[in-house]
DNA sequence: CGTATAGTTGGACTGTTGTCAAACAATTAG
DNA sequence: CTAATTGTTTGACAACAGTCCAACTATACG
């Protein structure tokens, strides 16, 4: 198991990060991450709209940008939010985009989450077998 | 005293309020505003390091995207943060990109604000005398 | 009226962004 | 080894963004 380079939780920028956000390929996958938690960049970017080159393309500006954690694992590679970073770095900037982005309620999925695999909401979006 | 041309608040769109504060020298602007209240282009604008005329696109930047309200009166226009209607399409969004810009406390600066007239922070950012 | 003030607009320039397509790399399965 | 799977990289391209400068508009002041 590898993890790809990231900025340092110290080293993530406000302006960075909203920039990141601000796109709606981007929010729609930070959405999506935050609803299903971990998952590969296939089922992060399955029928997005855009070419799957495209769709990596984002993956990289949400990695540099310090929003998600990727880490490859055979061919596979897992995407998940940088939560507790993006906390301490900004304290409630993730959950009210999240919740303004059409999220139920942020905090009640993040502790679902923390508990149970959970995924109601999402199809395949199972933490997956990791085989 | 004329409105200049806005967004109405349901058209207020996150990703391009993201987009809005994800530019350093937007987010300065939108500070300063959050700091002192009510305050003319050329004061929210003084010292920011750009040309006035790239400060003019940004206002409007800010402006159409649904961030601040500007009204002319007689030369001057008058910026202000869009604080409720933001609040209402998207609760605790900018109070959390105010804090992480390094707001003390975006909440307790509101309250005064709307308490006295409270300029303490800028120098001449006070409710202007409207002459 | 003429001049100063406050801010906008348009052009030009440079750099960035989002996108697709095609080729590529790495891993796994047969 | 060969095929398929998963995702990245590169190139091309159009669109957009941020910046400055110069000219402009609109209001107010003398």
């Amino acid at each position: 198991m590898r993890l790809l380079p990231h900025p340092a939780t110290e080293d993530i920028q406000l302006t960075e990060v909203l920039r990141a956000l601000s796109d709606p390929v981007r929010l729609e996958i930070v959405v999506r991450l935050a609803l299903g938690g971990e998952m590969t960049c296939g089922v992060a970017g399955d029928d997005l709209g855009v070419h799957k080159s495209t769709a990596s393309h984002h993956y990289r500006a949400l990695r540099e940008a310090g929003v998600v954690l990727t880490k490859q694992e055979g061919r596979l590679k897992y995407m998940s939010l940088r939560r507790d970073d993006l906390e301490s770095c900004f304290p409630g900037l993730l959950d009210s985009v999240l919740s303004a982005a059409g999220i139920p309620s942020a905090a009640a999925i993040r502790s679902a989450d923390l508990q149970s695999p959970s995924a109601a909401a999402i199809p395949s979006a199972d933490v997956p077998a990791r085989r």
